[in-house]
DNA sequence: GCGATCAGAT
DNA sequence: CACATCTGATCGC
């Protein structure tokens, strides 16, 4: 806990620096107006933000990075007491405005720190990080990524949000009398919102300071804070429910809701029955082009482990979308197959995280067996990072995709049994970086450090 | 009374 | 059912 050389996401004293990646709750858990414990670096769009989300946070402490410029920090080793030095460079996440992943080299070794991130295929910008991301690791091998596992399981395959943007924008031109809410949080899903604009040619209602946001990002023509003019308002999700609706449909106007996002977008097992939503279905809604097969060769086609698929009680009057601001299960595997680091480990913990990412992952990293992964799995639990030699010879496909089953409905079915307030919950993501351990740091299921 | 933290709802 | 957020209760100062 007092031992840190730089935390990320992570907002307790000990570090000598802190960076946030975007700022998004779940990563601020800690922060806050009065925190002053040493300098927080974050991108210049974050640095933006933090007075108008920590309205007397000190400035002062915040040194805004540029994206893709590497930089050198001068700290003290807490193990030998002597300077040492950190250098790191942020690269886009295309998660939210603002968002970075970070990668750092130290004497704690050279590890990346994805962050929330969304990396999908034929997005220009993501195709620009990338190549900022490889020109920066060069030939050198990274010890360690620190994963955005959100979706780290084969049941996750959603399309990419340009897809789904064409599925929201097809939903509000087929219902032309009727005023849409679309639910949104504090940050994200501004892109969503300008397609919709430029399409239908209208302007969207925000809240006054969402509004804010709009302005700092330059797209507020898009926007209006006047209910009166538009049909579409982008409302906070927390106020998005069957309630509103049903309330603003008998007392206000026929009003659709939108939920982009929202459902776990499972792969079901008959393909055509895939991913789409009665609610689009009986709109009529243009048959969903889902993402396609990336024809690398890989096959993998994975069966969902249960019937669970996405519940079917959706209301008449709300349309779920899978719009998605962190990546799918292919796109996370891809992108370890980028970087292949020697150990992966997950940042999120939450329920449909039980499986830890080398889980599914370790045959794309370097050093790693899936033998040696499933039997780790086994012993439950993520505290132990997957690594060091490996002995067994790797089981067959077909027994392997047999075990993978297997032990995910045990998972399944463990999970089942826990109480709710153990494993539901959300727990918050983050890391700290010690210098007194090489690569692996640790953090525990619930994102606290193990001793 | 205020901020931090947690439980619960959405 | 997810993620991210808000409200309200409780605790410590």
């Amino acid at each position: 806990m007092d031992r840190g050389l730089i935390s990320v996401d992570r907002w307790e004293k000990g570090s000598q620096a802190y960076f946030l990646t975007h700022l998004h709750a779940d990563h601020t858990k800690g922060l806050s107006s009065t925190w002053s414990h040493a300098p927080l670096y974050c991108s210049s769009f974050t640095a933006d933000l933090i007075p108008l989300k920590f309205p007397h946070f000190d400035l002062s402490l915040l040194h805004v990075f540029h994206i893709g410029t590497w930089q050198t920090l001068n700290l003290i080793s807490r193990s030998s007491g002597a300077p040492t030095s950190v250098e790191f460079i942020a690269i886009d996440a295309c998660h939210c405005p603002g968002s970075v992943m970070l990668l750092f080299r130290g004497e704690f070794g050279f590890m990346l720190y994805t962050g929330d991130f969304r990396w999908e295929k034929g997005c220009k910008r993501a195709a620009k990080a990338k190549e900022m991301l490889l020109g920066a690791i060069k030939d050198d091998n990274v010890d360690v990524v620190y994963l955005d596992n959100t979706y780290c399981n084969p049941i996750y395959d959603f399309p990419s949000r340009q897809v789904a943007a064409k599925q929201i924008i097809d939903i509000i031109t087929s219902h032309p009398e009727h005023d849409v809410i679309i639910g949104i949080n504090t940050l994200g899903k501004e892109d969503l919102l300008v397609q919709i604009s430029e399409a239908l040619k209208i302007k969207i209602w925000v809240w006054p300071e969402r509004m804010w946001t709009m302005d700092l990002l330059g797209i507020s023509d898009h926007f209006t804070i006047k209910t009166t003019i538009t049909r579409v308002r982008a409302v906070p999700q927390y106020s998005f429910s069957v309630e509103t609706l049903e309330e603003l449909n008998k007392i206000k106007c026929p009003t659709i809701g939108i939920m982009p996002s929202g459902l776990p977008w499972v792969k079901k097992s008959p393909p055509k029955t895939k991913c789409i939503s009665r609610a689009v279905l009986t709109a009529n809604c243009k048959k969903a082009e889902w993402s396609e097969d990336d024809g690398d060769g890989d096959g993998e086609e994975y069966e969902p482990a249960g019937d669970i698929g996405p519940p079917e009680k959706l209301h008449k009057y709300i349309f779920t979308v899978p719009y998605s601001d962190h990546s799918n299960f292919a796109e996370i595997r891809d992108f370890i197959k980028l970087i292949r680091p020697t150990n992966l480990k997950g940042i999120v913990s939450s329920s449909s995280c039980y499986i830890e990412p080398m889980y599914y992952l370790s045959l794309l990293c370097q050093g790693n067996r899936p033998s040696e992964v499933l039997n780790s799995k086994l012993k439950r639990k993520a505290s132990a990072t997957v690594s060091g030699s490996n002995k067994k010879p790797p089981g067959s496909y077909i027994a392997e995709l047999a075990r993978r089953r297997c032990l995910t409905m045990k998972a399944r079915l463990s999970r089942i049994r826990m109480s709710k307030h153990s494993i539901l919950r959300k727990v918050h993501r983050g890391a700290t970086i010690q210098d007194n351990e090489r690569a692996d740091l640790k953090t525990d299921s619930d994102g606290n450090q193990v001793p």
